[in-house]
DNA sequence: CTGGTTTTTGACAACCCGTCAAGAATAAAC
DNA sequence: GTTTATTCTTGACGGGTTGTCAAAAACCAG
């Protein structure tokens, strides 16, 4: 009478599917050139199946976005596995960051444009929503590392200021070095900064700006980041693959890094 | 025998024409909406000439950037004559910054889009020289502030450090909480901050963690902040009328300043 | 007025997004 | 095995986009 052919299981793995096929498109060109067209043709579906998943091209792009905070909800994850004070985890947590828009390019950019208005306002209900969940998991990370040095009495806040709002600047202070960064450090201009030394220091800055103990003077970088490079080990070989190498000078945030 | 028939003055007058039409559109849609085929509808030239002044659409847009920009150095030159320490000078800048942001969004953001290969490959070359020679031109006065505070003794350089550096971690620092803190605004989401006041506790966060005197404790934000209403008062005004308003607590960046 | 040159024009090809009537696939009912 | 009600898939289509280019218009010297 009324079957329904198409289960739930297969809409996900096909949802997958096409995020996958996706995203080799645009790893093998770039961002702006996918197109819907391109997507149903390498793919076993035609054009209208593929509306049939995302709404539209937003929407699609909605899922390309929440696959790379995926990607870095499980960075993080791993992150929050490491020994060490809050200061550690922070420093986790961007060297994480780091990795993925590394690696992930466009959809790191993706991340800030999921959130303007000619994205969101086309995307379906349940990929915003997904959004919105996944967004608040990967602030928890980073409120945790705030709570740790609170409770452990690394960070006294100023009056009036509360765990968010250091956790909003500390992603804010990642995201403008990152993102500064990573475009200056491909197209030409005046600031020839060391891309990845230069995003260790702005979170030093920021750090010490906050009184975060232990300061950048004292902090001692070599344990974290030996765990760091044993955690993160497929990652450092794709991206050594890629021709670019994640070395962190010893004395990060002290100067003296050349 | 051979009439050159436009001139160079006739060409600029009509690259400002088409510029300010643009403007205009984006003002009243939004710059996805913008298309050539609308530039021309609303412009006495037809298509063919609009692509006689813009190569393709990323040099248009990449001219809009350019057109921003230039406010932005007018802002930043205006700053330049306050009178102040050097943390006064950066302030001020970041005042401009956040003026520009709020009174252009779009091409604020076009800013950092214009550094991306999908732009600046398809921009004429001349264009891309202006781009470049701006943004020496907006680096230079935040050099210039920076180059105080070390004249001045306000600013002791660790070593290994330089002026660009710095620079861009004051760049960095202001762009990100702009970017992050106009979107979270904006947009649903966890974070809920007050877009304006974290803008310059980012701020002073840097500037503390680069150890700038005075520090955030003792710096005084009134006779700054009384020159810059002054300076900028056309802008303050405009943005009022677009219902915004931006006032900043007395103790920016100390905290209780609810 | 004429001829050589520059500039403008808008029809055009190629692409893009999103829709939707028509057709194929499905599983229960007979 | 056939029928039937329902769901799913398809690809042609309308309306939009960018960028091109032969033809037309504008121009000025002679």
């Amino acid at each position: 009478m009324c079957p329904r052919i198409v289960t739930d299981e297969d809409r996900l793995q096909r949802d997958r599917e096409l995020l996958d096929t996706a995203l080799e498109l645009i790893q093998q060109d770039n961002l702006t050139s996918l197109s819907m067209d391109k997507l149903a043709a390498n793919v076993p579906y035609s054009k209208g199946t593929v509306y049939n998943h995302f709404c539209s091209k937003e929407d699609l792009l909605l899922g390309l976005c929440n696959c790379g905070m995926e990607i870095v909800a499980d960075l993080f994850d791993r992150a929050a596995g490491i020994q060490g004070r809050g200061r550690d985890h922070i420093f986790a947590l961007t060297y994480a960051y780091l990795l993925y828009a590394l690696l992930y390019r466009d959809q790191f950019f993706l991340h800030v444009q999921s959130k303007t208005p000619s994205l969101y306002e086309k995307g379906s209900p349940e990929r915003l929503e997904r959004n919105l969940q996944l967004e608040e998991r990967l602030l928890g990370h980073v409120l945790q590392a705030v709570e740790q040095a609170r409770n452990e009495g690394d960070l006294q806040l100023k009056p009036g200021w509360d765990s968010m709002q250091v956790a909003f600047h500390l992603w804010a202070g990642a995201f403008g070095a990152i993102a500064l960064a990573s475009i200056k450090s491909q197209a030409p201009g005046p600031l020839r900064v060391q891309f990845k030394r230069e995003v260790f220091n702005q979170m030093a800055l920021v750090l010490d700006g906050l009184n975060w103990q232990p300061l950048t003077d004292t902090w001692q970088v070599c344990p974290v980041l030996r765990q760091l490079e044993s955690i993160y080990q497929p990652e450092l070989m794709a991206l050594q693959d890629m021709g670019i190498s994640l070395s962190v000078p010893a004395t990060c945030g002290q100067g003296e890094n050349e």
